[in-house]
RNA sequence: GCGGGUGUGUUGAAAUUGGUAGACAAGCCAGACUUAGGAUCUGGUGCCUCGCGCGUAUGGGUUCGAGUCCCUUCACCCGCACCA
């Protein structure tokens, strides 16, 4: 039989389907491993020969796990609300379900093709009423809980009612509380609920109709579509992830994660601890006081002027009548900037007097009070003491505006720029001179405190999650409004199904929903936003556990057995998305008790994108002439992207890219050596550079076993690197080689002879290494030892199933589908995937003879072959023995074998 | 500016974690065979002045021994960025 992989991959793609091969069960008796990919949303282009990258690695990973008596979960599903089939609705006038459930066709299509081994029995798509009646579950709670200081967790909101009810809570005594409106109570209850309704500035995206969450956001635009978004004060739900700042920082410690993405994280949280302080300031005779933040208080004596954000709620307090004109002006001009052009002005120092003056605390001085767009309303208090001398903004600030720069740094030189370094000794800074930088600080938060000037106060960069979205395609809020307070729609009523409408588009500034007919609840009106993508990707992992259970998100009894993710393999581009929300929804969930893990993702694996290698031809400017790329140089040329599936090995086909475009029909050529050589470029694959590669026709070409191993021998999976068929033949040759031990055309050609040593040895290397890669990830390094074990036993004409049998099992994980061929030609009739790992015996693989180099003057070297086992003193005799060593040694006849815990490493002679 | 990472043949890369650098592939060169292919097989392939030579971005250091550890410089990639 010959290697016929078309055949043999339908066949057992069928097989598992049918059998449910890779359908998990709880099962108490076996230990647990869960492999998950995050869930893609299925876009109209289909997948291209990136998506399969890390579906691959986790597949391969899951399926060792399963030899190696693991009981594997290992799910798919679709993260199918979005942005993408909303626009396509509201071009098309399609409805986005209709699109969605097509994209989905296609890709289950195309993933079916690479033979993963998904549960599909667990399958769940966002967009499915069945499954968002748990995000909107999960929304009902938070709205329905607090964050408890005292107990550091949610607790649901009844505990805090009682709270106001008998003691009162925070600035709300009982007896307010008593004397408060319903409408009053709702507000209060609003500012302690995990998900909560208020008033904050949000970036608003025009080209998008919708408010976006900071991770949608970047560099001032919106990152689906590329629009322009500028910063709004709006009403809108927020979910309060900034009360998990410091769990979701302490909780990174435990993950096994890169420290690159555990890094990403933290600066995202951005802790800092610092102290506020606070200046008392005096304007048209109101004093007021000001609390600031700093991080550096040992610099309070460099202080020379304060600075408010011009969002700040203290502007208008402070602000003299007699600047007010020129204030107003400022923040005006200030308002009518986009975020991308704040953004771009960095560097271009904007600000104005306010007319204020405040009161250093410690020293007794008067300084102006400026306003100005370099403090931030939304980080800190909106409000900063500044120090010219130390810190390089305020720096630009007091040269900008000509305000006095004090060093209190001995010998420091703030000439040209501030000295931030936290380094030196005190000076100008009264109780303080003479200390070092770091002293001085702890001492100057001991002062503040001490004299009630301040106090200690540790800040998170990380804001609250903006949780409406002003769309049609994503999950309703399941709340109505009731004499305009907020009220939760019970949850025996969930799923609040979104309802149809005929236009997709927002209109008037209203939400779609605003067009629904009967958007009402007993009559009320329904909130008319939608949840953002984020909301129903935040807990799937915990959906898959227990997909099709009504009652619950998850049963206690599927959750306390899968418990949390073990292997999570994704982009690294969620970073600060996802991820965070992930762990804060988790992390809420396990407050009330509903999961037994407080993080969801153990270990987490970041792959690589690959990109698209384009390539390009070169039209003589202004004629219908191509010259070869060698040549382009001597002519003025524009460069055309042209389709990759017409050029091989960066030589285009000639007739086929006259047969392109009408345009080429006619095109004539200057060649090199008889062939038109193409530039080339690695870029993003995309369909606009006509460099997508799609895994179909691989498969259809190679077959999904070399696809997968060659996505996997490209190079380490965390890496990026571009897609480049050039080696694809390698691995296909590999698995015809491997297939020909077994088959020679129709010979069956495995017996039952005793294995050899040589045999027996490089079936345990290989079990060995592989142990070790895949449990490494460093899948790139097994399929090379397949490779060497391969040619060895090729070259030991190995034909015994004692060795072909397990490396059958040893293959299996990588090319699935020929592993399922051999393993039923050798008289299984059950799945490879069934069958055990085989053991590996250190002994069977070792070599017999070792190689010592010896080396002379460090310089100098020869290699002795020794046995194993061989001591120190043998290797040494040996050595001595050597002639070359004879002849070097005259006068400095001294041999040295190093040994390291017991192991001889080298041999010196000196 | 801050943080993280990378730098090895023509190319993708490997290196038992401090022990013969370039495994395994790709490409290229030469040859064999033929059903003339996008097939298969064999050999060669880091550099040069061919030596007791040189060689892992650069310069230095530690070590008997450095691609690997420490410091310098350079280049590139990624993330964050007026966060006080």
């Amino acid at each position: 039989m010959d290697y016929d992989f078309k055949s043999i991959e339908s066949k057992w793609q069928a097989y598992w389907a049918a059998n449910k091969t890779f359908r998990a069960e709880v099962d108490a008796s076996r230990p647990k491993f869960y492999v998950l990919d995050m869930f893609p949303y299925p876009s109209g282009a289909g997948l291209h020969v990136g998506h399969p990258l890390g579906y691959i690695a986790s597949d391969i990973f899951a399926r060792y796990k399963r030899l190696k008596g693991f009981n594997v979960l290992h799910p798919m599903g679709y993260d199918a609300f979005g942005l993408p089939a909303e626009q396509y609705a509201i071009q098309t006038g399609q409805h986005p379900e209709v699109t969605t459930r097509k994209n989905v066709a296609r890709y289950r299509q195309q993933l079916d093709r690479i033979g993963f081994s998904f549960d599909w029995d667990r399958e769940v798509r966002t967009c499915d009423p069945a499954y968002y009646k748990w995000t909107q579950w999960a929304f009902l709670k938070m709205f329905g809980s607090w964050y408890d200081p005292a107990l550091d967790k949610a607790r649901p909101i009844g505990e805090l009612v009682k709270k106001l009810e008998t003691e009162g809570y925070g600035d709300v005594s009982a007896k307010q509380w008593a004397e408060s409106s319903e409408k009053e109570k709702s507000d209060i209850l609003m500012r302690y609920r995990i998900a909560y309704q208020g008033e904050t500035s949000v970036n608003w995206c025009e080209g998008l109709g919708t408010v976006l969450a900071n991770d949608e956001v970047k560099d001032g635009l919106s990152v689906r579509g590329g629009y322009p978004v500028e910063q709004k004060k709006m009403t809108q739900w927020q979910l309060r992830v900034s009360a998990y700042a410091e769990r979701l920082l302490s909780g990174l410690e435990g993950l096994d994660w890169t420290d690159s993405l555990k890094d990403m994280q933290r600066n995202w949280i951005g802790k800092s601890q610092g102290t506020e302080v606070v200046f008392n300031t005096e304007c048209d005779g109101r004093t007021v006081p000001v609390t600031i933040f700093t991080t550096r208080v040992d610099t309070v004596f460099g202080v020379t002027f304060m600075v408010l954000a011009p969002e700040s709620e203290l502007v208008p307090l402070l602000t003299a009548d007699d600047r007010r004109k020129e204030v107003e002006e400022y923040l005006d001009e200030v308002k009518k900037k986009t975020e991308r052009e704040r953004m771009a002005q960095t560097r271009n120092v904007t600000g104005v007097f306010s007319g204020a003056y405040g009161i250093n605390p410690l020293t007794g001085e008067r300084i102006p009070v400026w306003i100005s767009e370099y403090v931030l309303s939304g980080y800190g208090t909106g409000a900063i003491m500044a120090v010219p001398a130390h810190d390089s903004r305020d720096y630009a600030f007091a040269k900008k505006f000509n305000l006095p720069i004090i060093p209190i740094i001995e010998g420091c030189d703030v000439s040209e720029q501030s000295f931030d370094a936290k380094e030196g000794k005190m000076c100008n800074s009264g109780f303080l001179d003479g200390m070092d930088v770091k002293d001085a600080i702890e001492a100057a938060k001991d002062y503040v405190e001490e004299k009630g000037l301040g106090r200690r106060k540790t800040n998170y960069r990380l804001r609250d999650a903006i949780f409406s979205r002003q769309r049609y395609w994503g999950e309703p809020f399941p709340i109505y409004y009731k004499d305009g307070i907020p009220m939760p729609v019970p949850e025996s009523e969930l799923p609040l199904k979104l309802p149809q409408i005929d236009e997709f588009k927002a209109q008037g500034g209203e939400p779609p929903l605003a067009r629904a007919k009967d958007w009402t609840y007993c009559g009320y009106p329904l909130e008319k936003n939608t949840m953002p993508g984020f909301a129903g990707s935040s807990a799937y992992y915990l959906r898959y556990m227990d997909p099709r259970n009504d009652e619950a998100l998850t049963s206690g009894q599927a959750n306390g057995y899968w418990r949390s993710v073990d292997l999570y393999v994704g982009g690294t581009e969620h970073a600060t998305g996802h991820l965070i929300y992930s762990r804060f929804w988790n992390k809420f969930l396990y407050d009330l008790g509903y999961v037994c893990e407080d993080e969801p993702f153990r270990k987490l694996v970041n792959q690589g994108m690959i990109q698209g290698r384009s390539n390009f031809v070169y039209r003589k400017v202004g004629t219908n002439t191509f010259v070869s790329a060698g040549l382009k140089d001597r002519y003025e040329t524009t460069e055309i992207h042209v389709d990759i599936s017409l050029v091989r090995n960066d030589r285009l086909d000639i007739e086929a890219f006259k047969a392109w475009r009408p345009e080429y029909a006619d095109a004539d050529f200057e060649l090199e050596n008889g062939e038109y050589v193409c530039g080339w470029a690695v870029e993003k694959m995309s369909k606009s550079m006509f460099n997508v590669v799609n895994p179909d026709d691989i498969c259809d070409r190679y077959g999904a076993d070399t696809l997968r191993l060659y996505e996997m021998f490209l190079g380490p999976v965390e890496q990026s690197k571009p897609w480049d068929t050039k080696g694809i033949d390698g691995v296909n040759r590999f698995l015809r080689k491997f297939w020909h031990l077994f088959w020679d055309r129709d010979t069956w050609l495995v017996t039952d002879g005793k294995a050899g040593p040589e045999e027996l040895k490089t079936l345990h290397k290989l079990i060995g290494k592989e142990q070790q890669d895949i449990e490494a990830f460093s899948y790139n390094t097994t399929i090379s030892a397949f490779m060497i074990a391969l040619n060895e036993l090729v070259e030991l004409k190995c034909n015994k199933r004692e060795i072909l049998e397990p490396l059958t099992v040893l293959l299996s994980p990588f090319a699935p589908h020929m592993a399922e061929e051999l393993w039923h030609n050798l008289g299984h009739t059950d799945s490879v995937s069934g069958a055990s790992f085989p053991e590996f015996i250190p002994a069977l693989a070792a070599e017999d003879n070792v190689t010592y180099p010896v080396q002379f003057n460090g310089k100098m070297r020869f290699t002795v072959e020794m046995p194993r086992s061989a001591s120190p003193s043998e290797v040494e005799s040996v050595v001595r023995a050597h002639p070359l060593t004879a002849k070097w040694t005259e006068g400095l006849n001294v041999v040295k074998v190093i040994v390291v815990s017991g192991r001889i490493v080298n041999v010196v002679v000196k």
